[in-house]
DNA sequence: CCTTGACCTGGAGTCACTCCAGATCTGTAG
DNA sequence: CTACAGATCTGGAGTGACTCCAGGTCAAGG
């Protein structure tokens, strides 16, 4: 598939493709006759995965480094492994921040309530 | 208290407070004698809510506006209201997101399982 | 009195995009 | 066949939100 579809699937923007591409966090794309990027579907699974893992805060070089390792095959599954593993322990902190925001935005919103309660 | 402590207790780096000031995110700061900035609780107390908006995505240009609606005072509380119940919506879709990516780690963590325990 | 440490300012650097200009290539309408 | 729109390409400039640094001030301690 071309790159419209691929970004539409994996939800990444086109820029963001190409940007991902030059850095080497997403490589083996081939190209068409055309010239034109052709994306297979372990690219776009991988895509998706890169989508995910940046969505929840993962910095490119990490992302660049989780790469390399894939594209040295099973010997790396170990290291890979860990790094998945630190990045749910990542996600765990976010949810406790999301929770404490969240605890944080109903405690102000119930007292604008209560200051718009006052005026009625 | 002095930038440090407030540094410290809100999370936010002495850089970023000072960014933030210069930005109009976060105005109010009195200076001491010496020129040096002193944060009043009320200080404190917004930049923990700043902290808690940014670390869950909020962009400074709606902080900016946040931050000019309170200091509108009273009259803007509605529109103060709605804005945080929009980031309350906000909240809900980085959940998504995170539950999404820990059911791909999952999976992907599952897979490499299976690769390593193949090689033993 | 001199040094240390916390603070100040303005400005440069960084990260991760995002946008743009100008070129090419494909496919359809006239 | 030509004209034009639409998707893609590249290199490079621009943006948002910090982050770091040089060079300066000032109060307190040895």
């Amino acid at each position: 598939m071309k790159i419209a579809e691929a970004a539409a699937k994996c939800g990444l923007s086109i820029d963001t493709i190409r940007y991902y591409e030059k850095a080497g966090i997403c490589t083996a794309i081939q190209r068409g006759a055309d010239g034109k990027r052709r994306f297979s579907q372990e690219n776009l699974d991988w895509l998706i995965l890169l989508a995910s893992l940046r969505e929840t805060g993962m910095p490119t070089r990490k992302m660049k480094h989780f790469a390399d390792l894939y594209q040295r095959g099973d010997a790396t599954v170990c290291e890979r492994k860990e790094m998945l593993s630190d990045h749910q322990k990542h996600l765990e902190l976010q949810q406790t921040r999301l929770s404490k925001c969240r605890t944080l935005l109903d405690h102000k919103l119930a007292l604008y309530d209560k200051i718009l309660g006052g005026k009625l």
